[in-house]
Parts: structure tokens; sequence; C-alpha cells
DNA sequence: AATTTTCGTGGAAGCGCTTCCAAAAATTCC
DNA sequence: GGAATTTTTGGAAGCGCTTCCACGAAAATT
């Protein structure tokens, strides 16, 4: 049996409120006493059971980061940046994948209940209208990442801003016949990047064309997968000459997915067709993907950083901080003029990042 | 304030012990006892409080994964299996990330004592000798994951071998100048990955040559980043006539590195250089390479249940079970002649598994 | 020197559960 | 119909801690 508090009170010949007032680094102890304690404490491999401590003080130490199921890059960054402030506060970082979107009903239910958890991040997953509703005060502090609700403090992406900008890039290239692959369109993502795209082409005045706006309608990932940008492609390049000269893909997966059908069918990018994406994760990088960039990483520290300042104090309004996604210019959209060739015929790969505001 | 026990005790006009029952389901309760307790718990949205459990009960219900704090696709992927065990056994998984190699110990000391969490799984990381010396019994159950101990259940993946079944595919193709882009020798997967290539090219009496040996001398992430293998293959690069004609890389994301500095040079691959990496982390399909694919999913899955078993019967003795990476053929190790060229002058990708065994 | 204030300390009560024992209720048996 | 079982049930004790109140000793004040 571990060591409990009464064994080391009774070593260091304390009262149990002492003992405990030295592993809460409460004021009221004298040197010495605090000192005998630390080392009978240490001797005897002596760690305040969590679980009681929880009970009694109503803290837990330990925060909840509920995700989807799929684990993508852009969790793991942000979910990265969530615990390296959590290790140095001395928190515990628990995890909850949701399998199904009904779930997340269940374990909002469950999990929100004083006593559970000090606080819960929430990933891009839909807060149920119904409950944020019953969602009223007593309850544990949350903070909404990559998803949005009034009642929430929420930090997202600007989504919708991202995709004019990098549909405009597009058009600074002088692309006039661009297409967008997207995602489901049940995903908030995939439609607010359609709405960001379809606003720079009317700011542009380029009329919309139906057939060069393609949409996936799988489940899996909301359709942000390899193989429906590969599928997608396929149509697009099916279009013959009626093909866009430049396509907006809603994320780098997808892309990475539209190049391989790029590929194989001979299509030269950005030759033929240019190519910008979302997300930037790693691949990008190593395909010469141009993307639009999204601040996991700062997302994360700025959500966790919110949500303790949240934990101290209750009555804080809840804030929307939004994130506007930067424009990395890599080789899928370079100007075929402005390139650089080598006698082998081939062109270093470099990465403009570019800062908007 | 939630409720608690005794308010649906009250209200189901039963008393604490029944309701315990009805949440444990024991079976001595009857069906319209059981009902009732249940209506109102529902009604009033009540749920066991974890931690009062796990104090009287001294099970947690959650267990914890130990990872090396950079979070790579290798612990995403190994994670989400567990993630999927533990979900539908309801249990929780917390997770640790480890940020100094020294504060291994001090974790293990502390969360390795019963009540903390019920079991662990041990990412990764070197099993300090000094503590696997003096952790006997009445201990949390630990598994180890891509990391070995004689004193505990460990799942590793045969660096050796696969580094070794590597090597012959690159020696089955004809080459005979191989070199190797090895990380860090500090690691333990990089100095088993070097002995397999060694045992490798002296089975096919392959003569070595140290220049042809290189590896990466970097503390980041033990040397197997992007960067460590750009930075290598320019070494390669350099050797002039002398370079190889075939390179085994020792994970993709070197591998990742090592292309880019090749398309830099204009060397082509697989035709001036052949690639074979390892891992098959997602890029590895997108860029088509070569590489040894380490089964994480399944990794994971099975030291969970291991876990499991162990949490039910202590006495269990230590197993060792060892994993075979898998070569997956792709675009960086084809044969010239083989190939298949289109009108444009790309190549389909194409993925070829072989099962080794 | 007597009084007040401060400091350091001990330990009871209570956090919300599980578990056990004893007792009540229902069922079976003779 | 009553005793013997079996099935359900109630609730005290205890899990390991925090917190608060009370108390004695030391320091400061008068």
């Amino acid at each position: 049996m571990p060591p409990t508090i009464y064994d080391i009170a009774k070593k260091a010949k304390v009262g149990i409120g002492t003992v405990s007032r030295v592993f809460n680094n409460h004021p009221s102890v004298s040197k010495e006493t605090r000192n005998r304690v630390l080392h009978f404490a240490n001797r005897m491999n002596y760690h305040p059971h969590p679980y009681a401590r929880g009970l009694a003080s109503k803290r837990t130490n330990s925060i909840l980061a509920v995700i989807p199921y799929f684990t993508t890059f852009f969790f793991i960054e942000i979910l990265q940046a969530v615990q390296a402030i959590l290790a140095e506060s001395n928190y515990d970082l628990i995890l909850h994948g949701v399998t199904h979107p009904e779930h997340v009903e269940g374990m909002l239910r469950k999990n929100t209940v004083r006593g559970r958890v000090d606080g819960m991040l929430f990933l891009s997953l839909k807060m149920p209208k119904k409950f944020a509703h019953e969602y009223v005060n007593s309850h544990v502090p949350v903070v909404l990442v990559d998803t949005y609700h009034p009642d929430f403090d929420s930090f997202t992406v600007e989504n919708v801003k991202g995709a004019s900008i990098a549909t405009k890039h597009l058009i600074s290239l002088g692309h006039r016949r661009i297409g967008i692959l997207n995602a489901n369109l049940e995903s908030t993502p995939a439609q607010e990047r359609l709405q960001g795209f379809k606003s720079a082409l009317k700011e542009a005045q380029i009329p919309m064309e139906q057939c060069l706006i393609k949409h996936s309608t799988s489940v899996r990932l909301d359709g942000f997968t390899h193989e429906d940008g590969y599928g997608l492609m396929k149509q697009f390049l099916a279009l013959g000459t009626k093909k866009p000269t430049a396509i907006f893909v809603t994320s780098d997966i997808q892309a990475s997915g539209a190049l391989q059908a790029m590929e194989e069918t001979g299509i030269r990018c950005p030759e033929d067709i240019a190519l910008i994406g979302f997300d930037d994760i790693e691949l990008a990088r190593h395909i010469g993907l141009t993307t639009m960039r999204q601040p996991m990483s700062e997302m994360g520290t700025l959500a966790v950083q919110r949500l303790f300042e949240r934990m101290k104090n209750e009555k804080l309004e809840p804030i929307f901080r939004t994130f506007l996604p930067t424009l990395v210019v890599r080789r899928t959209s370079e100007l075929i003029s402005s390139r650089e060739v080598n006698q082998q015929g081939t062109r270093p790969i470099r990465t403009v990042v570019q800062t908007t505001n």
C-alpha cells in the first residue's frame, strides 16, 4: 500500500493538516517543519492521491479535450501546444475522441458537470444547440476551438477571408477560369470556404460557372481526404477544354490527391492548372503546395490561456477570436514566366510566406 | 451543485447502496427498483463522480500514456488505435508528454503508484534502469511500446530485420553502392537499423564503405527530421562519382528531406539514386516513397489488449512481441527498365505492398 | 507585566462514492 | 402454514485528502 498523508504525518510527528499544507504550498508552515515533512515524504515516495485531492478540494488539475475521432495533423498541432502549457502548469490532459456526432451531447452532459474536470476544450465539433441552451451556470468552463457558438469563447479560423485571399491570389496570377474543389458542404469550413471563394470572384467580376464548382459528398472526414481530392480532380480533368486553369482546393490533403490525379493524367502543375490548398500541413511543404496557413499552435496556446482565465473567473463575457490564415506561396502557383530553371531542368522548391493583415 | 448519490436515493426512495448497485450493474437489484433509480438519475442528470468512485473503489477507469514530447505521426497512429479500444471500454486516456528525458523517472515514480491510474502505456522512451529495478510489485501495470525492457511487456518493431529487408530490396534491384542515411546513433532505432543495414551488406558480400554511412548528430527528435535528411543527402551528393546508387534512409521524414535535396541538385530518383525509407507515414504514399511499413495501429491495439489482460491478472510473465515491418514498393525504388511512361512523360504513382514473413 | 496580535499547528468534518454486513422481503420447501 | 432459503435492500464505515476552526506559543504592543 502506498503511504498516505497519515503515514507521513506520523513519521514526521506533525498533524495531517500540516502535511497537507506543505504539499499545497500554504505559507504558514515553518521552514523546519516543512523540510522535515518533505524529507520523509521523499523517503517514503509519497505522492498525494490526486483523486482524494480532487474530491476534497473540488479541483481536479486536469482539463479535457474533446476531439473528433479522426486524428489529423490539425488536431495534433493544436494539442501539442495545449500540452506544452498544461505540462508546465502541472495539469493533466484527458483526451476524448468522439466517434459519432450523436455522442457529443451525452459526452457534454456527462463531463460538463462540476468536479469531473476543471475545464474543457471542445475542438472542431458542432456544439449541439439544445445543449448550449441549457448550459447555464454552475458548469465547467468550456472553450471552443475551430468551431463557434455565441455562448462560449470561440477561437476559429477565418475561413471566408482565407478562401477569399486564396482565390484572389489565383486571380492576381492572371487566372480567370478558376475552380473550387471543396469538401462536404455539410461541414462549416466547407461552406465558409465556398462563400469566400464566391465573394472573391464576384469582387473581381468574374462570372461563376457551375461546372467549376465541385464538392465531395463523402461522409468520411467530411470529405477532407486524399481520395476525395483525387476523385473530384478527375472530374475537373474530364471537362476537357472547359477545365479551369487554376483551382482552390479546400484542404492540403485533398490537394495532394488532386495533384496525384494530375500527374497520372499528365496535366502539369502549375503550367496547366495551378493549385492552392488550405491548412499548410507538413505535407504541403514537401510537395511544394501553395496554401493558406492555419496558425494551429497559436490557436491552441491562446485557447488554453483563455480557458485558464475563465477557470479563475467564471463570469467573463464570451469572446470570439478569429485567426486569419496566411498565404504561403510555393511551386503549385508559381507564375510560369518567373520560374528559375536550372541546368537539370529541375527547380528549387521555395517557400514564400506572405503576411496578410 | 450537481446531484449526488444521496439526492437520487432520496428521490427514488431507496438507499444509497441500491443506487450504487444500479450504476455498477450489480445483479441483485430488482427490475422495478433499477428502473425507478435510472428514471430519476436521468431526470436529474446524475453522473457518479469519477473521483469519488476512484477513491472508494481503487479503480480509476483511466489509463495513462506516456509519450515523448514531440508528437509525430508514429505516436498519433498508435494512440488513435489505443483510443478506439479505450473508448469502447469506457476508459479515459490521459496523456503525458515528456519534455526532458530526465523527467521520465520522476513521472514514473509519481504515476506508477496504485490508485492514480489503472494502467500505463510507455511509448518510445527508455525505461530508466534504476527505476525498472526497484519497480517490484504492488505497482500499476505497465506495457511498453516501441521500446524494450525484460521486466515488462514490450511491443517493438524489428528494426534490425526491417533495415535488413530494406537493404536487401535495394540489393535485389541490382544496386551495389548502397548508402545509409541514419538518424542520431544515440537512439536505439538508429542503432538497430544501422545493424540491419550492415548485416544485409555482409550477407550479400558487399564491402562496406565508410563514406556511404552517414548519420545525424542532431538532438532534436533524435535526428529524425526533414532537415537532417536534407543536410545529410547534400553530403552524399557532394561525393561526386563516389556517391551511392541507392540509399536506405532510416525514416520517411528524413527521406522527404533527402528527396528535396536531390530535386534541388537535379539528381533524379530513382534513376540516379534510388531511395527507401522507414515508417510508411501518410506522406510516403503522397511522394511515392518506397518504405518499410510499421504496423502502428496493430501495435497500439495489441498493447492495450495486453495491458487489459495484465490489469485483470497481475502475475503474468512479461511477453516480448515483435512486429516485422513490411516492404512497400513505390516509385523511389522502381526498376528503371520496368517503368511505364505515358505520353506526357509522367508516371502513375503505384503502391505495391509486399508481405514478408 | 499584562494584554493583544501573530504565527504555527492539530485534527474533526466532509467531499461522493463502494463495499460490506445485517436485516427485511419475497420465494421456496416440507 | 410455518420454517428455511434466497433475493433485495439500507446504511455505516472508510477511501485519502482539504479546509476550517480552535488552540497554544511566541512576538509585539501597551
